[in-house]
DNA sequence: CGTACGCTTGACTTGGTTCAATCCTGGTGG
DNA sequence: CCACCAGGATTGAACCAAGTCAAGCGTACG
């Protein structure tokens, strides 16, 4: 491990002001190694709705921060079907999915306006070698993406349909929630079909159940904004066995 | 990177007699390193069967190369069930789980005697810092099982009963068969139980289209000794619609 | 040698899918 | 500014794959 005297204020002060800084690997910085990792970041990407970040097959060289926005990954399967394996928001490392073999293996792309930090992976590991905090805040969320991933399959193999939707709205709202812990507001960035076919179910059975949802008053929701008004209800359905 | 001429023949050179030694991360120390490696092989670790290597909430310190047998590894969820999330054989890597929080969440036990090689996390990570091709090979490993962790998503939501079984029997057949190409054999180390709670399926889902897999000639099956008898004919049922 | 547990098989039930029809809404062009 | 249209969302009815319940079989181990 060095110490490296920060000196530059461009652009790693441009982190200070990202949205996302408290999320994002860089954080742990603060005092030191700065100048380094301001040579990592190599641009911001803007993408618009419905853009590509990265396709399967192409060559693995960048990981990606998400600045603000969302953002879908998912695995295409050889006869063609494709599964959306999650959904991302401010904060998230994406890419990794290129290490082991040094192509890309998802197809990953934009819910909506979005902003990604674009990393050189070489460059990254540089940075990694030398400065634990950053190497352990690197693999804590690989880690981290390694669990929820795990989750999901209990999720997936032993929930029912309106278990695995009240347990998404709750997850939702934690990621992205405004307003107190009661009654907290957000905006789907994904459209019904993406819910179904993540949590494997058919879009009429997720209409269905979040109509229901909200006949029972434990959501309000209005096109694509809605809003969690009982929460403990949706908690106290996914215990119901 | 620095160069370690090697001098040490223990306990390195026992790695070179070990079974899984051309999957396991050392792999690529061949020519230099060694004797840094030598230096982070704690000790072997001797599991009979259905005893733990570790369990939910233990502090992490170690990660785990499994050198022989089978070992499978699951979430607890809140409610008191278990889900597996997956069987592992000789070169696989285990113990990341612990890395996001410092302490472990799976539970991890072995299905039959195994023997794992165990690393302290620590020592690993000055290695990887100085020898890039183990860093990689390291980082290869965790993302490759991203991968499959995102795979299986696609199998438990799109696939049918039907066809998870007989993608889980080549799955298996890869990876364990011996014998020709055509006729792979193999033992399940884990139970019906275990196949049924991994696949999403009930125990007696399974043991049906076993059953039916056999009476049409695609394997033969004797207890937990397995032989794929027709690759094809399994292999054709997961394309078909 | 017996018993308990894992496995198999059959009969019935059901949650969720599929098919089909209708409603909504946001974007487009006149 | 409004009418129109396409794709998303909702709702209803019928169906089916897999789960549940129940009973019997096999064999591994004490």
């Amino acid at each position: 491990m060095r110490n490296v005297k920060a000196s530059s204020k461009q652009p790693f002060d441009s982190c200070k002001l990202c949205s996302a800084y408290k999320l994002c690997l860089g954080y742990t910085l603060c005092a030191d190694v700065q100048k380094e990792f301001s040579s990592i970041i190599a641009r911001r990407v803007n993408l618009k709705q419905n853009q590509k970040l990265y396709m399967p097959g192409m060559r693995f060289q960048f990981v990606y921060i998400i600045q603000s926005g969302s953002i879908k990954t998912q695995v295409l399967s050889c006869d063609g079907s494709e599964q959306i394996t999650g959904f991302h928001f401010a904060g998230e490392l994406l890419g990794i999915d290129g290490l082991a073999n040094g192509a890309h293996v998802h197809s990953v792309e934009a819910l909506e306006p979005s902003r990604v930090c674009k990393i050189p992976f070489k460059s990254l590991k540089n940075v990694l070698t030398k400065h634990e905090p950053t190497c352990n805040r690197f693999l804590s969320m690989i880690s981290q993406q390694l669990i929820d991933d795990q989750s999901m399959l209990l999720t997936l193999n032993q929930l029912t349909a309106e278990q695995r939707i009240a347990k998404f709205l709750l997850k939702l709202s934690n990621k992205l929630g405004s307003g107190n812990g009661l009654s907290k507001e957000f905006r789907f960035s994904m459209s019904r079909y993406d819910i179904a076919n993540y949590l494997g179910l058919a879009v009429e059975t997720v209409s269905r159940t979040i109509s229901r949802f909200r006949r029972e008053g434990s959501i309000a929701i209005r096109q694509r904004r809605v809003r969690i008004v009982d929460r403990n209800k949706l908690a106290a359905c996914i215990n119901a066995s």
